[in-house]
DNA sequence: CGGTCACCAGTTTTT
DNA sequence: CTGGTGACCG
């Protein structure tokens, strides 16, 4: 969208903003939040720190989380958040209801708590931003004035604040315009409103629809596909798609016996269109689970395509990121509670739960927070025993504090990784993980770096708190890069507004798509926003699409039975390819498995053989690879031409003492010397510029020049 | 305080 | 199959 708006513009784009609406809001509110009550360096939780905290919460206020579970819990207040229901107006609602007072209760506590601990959820980035606005004439009035035009996309995903506060900015001109698709709403799930759109000339009467019914992208099958899904839908506005694109070829469709044979499939068609001329990043595999990808991921390895999974267990939710940012948020802002309380025994400093317990209460007690109490151990009753480590934990991030006014991200990271010896400890906990634990820990301090060089293009300054917002807010997909190579696997729900020349849509079961809990569920609505899941995963087409499926399917450790999902039963027969072929995944005709037994064949004996590989080798694979890629901006799983093994435990350095040397920041140096300390090795470099450094060899990535 | 073991629950999609 | 939790012991 940027790329497309700089294009359109030209001179002066770099002053409009382009960016999500949560983004949006932290840009304001970092510099208005104070008026709320907050201080400036607020930090954002995210879904896994919101669970810590709703169990802290619980905790606190007695609630049975048996009875209450914390998802559900959060659930209930996201949703209110939503819809704007604060705490007094939740209370209210709950009337008489024993249950709905309970969450009230929860509600109000959790609100308290984020808020001693200077931190904002999701939701709160919206809703604060609506609330500082509606309070803050002055805020309002220049956000007006500095909007005077204003564009929605994805419309129909906008929940209830969202459309809140695009009504208060565009109050004063009026000048909006809104683009979406009603048949494309696959957010439901959380909050988002589709009366926004579908309700959108009610609210704004002088609005002028248009209506986009040709589409340049996909050809005339892959349309006729698609409108056949959507039709089956009850609620929406009625439309058909329509494109001058030619018939194009007809929509493949095949079933395997596994998933093993589906991924090897799709593997083999992406090799032979590239050995026809196709490129890797022609194709697109989207799937309805995360949890489909690693099939993927084992045959691309084994068979040497490159590719990159976009989002699936989010880098940042890692136990050795999370405890490495939580070290940032600490020095960032002390105020964040469950950030210290994290760390401050990460890794083992003989600090223990009971100390931790009596730290909490103390701080609790004098109203300060948890880590102002660390400050002042003496001051605790029942720790005097671990006064001393307590100070030298302080006396740790005191230093760091200092340090961050003094040196960049990237060398406060290394040095954190450094002085804590996180490494080693990560090593001695279990040496067998601690290989693709620090290798996330590189990509970490890649990150950083790249952070810090792109504020540097930008000519602004690179903030810890920049970074950490970076790190919570920016997804995934924006790490996609056209100029690379690779073959995209990801999500329905990613794929959404990006498109490919070729696209798999794979596990096309009923029972994973649409989903288990829809299907068994009787909720026609739900079913439909499946449907409309599948109408945009087809619609990211633009030549040829691919459907799969499996007949048994691994799920968490169980094989499954599955039919042919139903939504390829809408597709209209003439633009499918169904006929029978040599190979083995053809079936003839959609009715044999429609009426599928599984009774009849695959018994469980039959299934062990069609494991390509065991896990082992699976995962020996991935660290090859992974270590054969490494060297790329972002650090994903991308095999990249000249990139090569710099070092790592056990291997060898490529380069040795006297060697020149050259680094990505400090460019070329002389090597001065190599200590081995634990599993790795510490490097001394006198640089021409930048003078004699020690680093990690493993983050330094030196590579040697002759 | 820290380590180990046994048991249990959970599992769609994301900013 | 995984991750988290609680009980027990050194």
């Amino acid at each position: 969208m940027r790329q497309r708006v700089d294009n359109l513009v030209g001179f002066g784009s770099e002053s409009i903003w382009v960016s999500t609406f949560h983004s949006m809001c932290v840009r304001i509110l970092r510099r208005y939040i104070d008026r709320m009550g907050y201080d400036h360096r607020f930090t954002i939780y995210d879904t896994d720190d919101q669970k810590t905290l709703m169990k802290e919460v619980c905790r606190k206020t007695d609630v049975d989380t048996k009875r209450f579970k914390e998802r559900m819990l959060l659930s209930v207040i996201s949703s209110a958040k939503n819809e704007m229901v604060m705490p007094d107006e939740f209370e209210l609602n709950a009337g008489g209801d024993f249950a709905q007072q309970q969450i009230a209760k929860v509600y109000r506590e959790y609100e308290a708590q984020l808020k001693s601990n200077n931190a904002l959820d999701f939701d709160d980035l919206l809703v604060r931003t609506v609330q500082l606005l509606d309070t803050q004439p002055d805020v309002l009035e220049n956000y007006q004035e500095r909007f005077r035009y204003i564009m929605v996309d994805e419309y129909q995903d906008t929940n209830t604040v969202q459309f809140k506060l695009v009504s208060l900015l565009a109050g004063k001109y009026r000048n909006l315009c809104v683009v979406g698709d009603d048949d494309q709403s696959i957010y439901k799930f959380r909050g988002a409103n589709i009366r926004n759109i579908l309700d959108f000339e009610k609210e704004f009467p002088d609005a002028r629809v248009i209506k986009l019914e040709q589409n340049y992208r996909s050809t005339e099958n892959i349309l006729n596909a698609a409108n056949g899904v959507i039709s089956n839908n009850k609620g929406r506005k009625e439309k058909t798609l329509w494109t001058d694109n030619g018939e194009g070829e007809k929509i493949t469709l095949r079933q395997f016996d596994t998933g093993y044979d589906e991924a090897e499939f799709i593997a083999e068609d992406i090799k032979e269109s590239v050995q026809e001329g196709a490129s890797y990043n022609d194709s697109a595999i989207l799937y309805r689970t995360n949890a489909q990808s690693r099939l993927f991921e084992e045959k691309f390895i084994a068979m040497n395509i490159p590719y990159k999974i976009v989002g699936g267990i989010n880098f940042y939710a890692r136990r050795e990121i999370k405890d490495i940012l939580a070290y940032l948020k600490t020095i960032d802002n002390g105020q964040d509670d469950l950030a210290v309380r994290r760390i401050i025994n990460v890794p083992k400093r003989g600090i223990g739960l009971t100390t931790i317990n009596r730290i909490q209460e103390s701080a609790a007690a004098r109203g300060i927070s948890f880590y102002e109490a660390v400050l002042a151990p003496k001051l605790i009753a029942g720790v005097g025993r671990s006064v001393s480590k307590l100070d030298s934990f302080a006396a740790l991030i005191e230093y760091f504090k200092g340090q961050t006014k003094l040196e960049s991200l990237t060398d406060l990271l290394n040095e954190i990784i450094e002085k804590t010896g996180y490494i080693e400890s990560l090593d001695a906990d279990d040496p067998e993980d601690a290989e693709t634990r620090i290798q996330n820990i590189e990509e970490l301090v890649s990150k950083a770096a790249a952070y810090e060089e792109d504020c540097a293009d930008r000519d602004e300054t690179a903030t810890l708190s920049g970074f950490l917002e970076e790190v919570a807010l920016v997804a995934d997909i924006d790490s996609l890069d056209e100029d690379q190579d690779y073959v995209v696997l990801m999500t329905l729900h990613s794929a959404k507004g990006l498109e490919f020349p070729r696209v798999y849509l794979a596990g096309m079961e009923d029972g994973l798509f649409p989903s288990y809990m829809t299907v068994t569920g009787d909720d026609p609505e739900e079913l439909e926003e499946e449907r409309r899941l599948c109408y945009v995963g087809i619609t990211r087409a633009e030549q040829k699409l691919t459907l799969t499926c499996a007949r048994r399917r691994m799920i968490r450790g169980e094989t499954q039975y599955n039919k042919l999902s139903r939504f390829v039963r809408e597709i209209p027969a003439e633009v499918l390819k169904t006929g029978s072929e040599k190979n083995k995944g053809w079936f003839g005709g959609r009715e044999d498995s429609l009426a599928w037994d599984p009774a009849e064949d695959n018994t469980p004996e039959s299934i062990e053989n069609s494991v390509p590989f065991g896990r082992n080798t699976y995962s020996n694979a991935k660290k090859a690879l992974r270590a054969q890629a490494y060297g790329g901006k972002a650090g994903t799983s991308v095999l990249q031409k000249g990139s090569q093994l710099t070092a790592g435990k056990g291997g060898k350095l490529s380069y040795a003492v006297g060697d020149r040397v050259c680094h990505v920041k400090f460019g070329e140096g002389t090597v001065l010397d190599i200590k081995e300390g634990g599993r790795e090795y510490e490097v001394t470099v006198e640089f021409d510029k930048a003078g004699v450094r020690k680093m990690f060899a493993m983050f330094a990535k030196l590579v040697k020049v002759e």
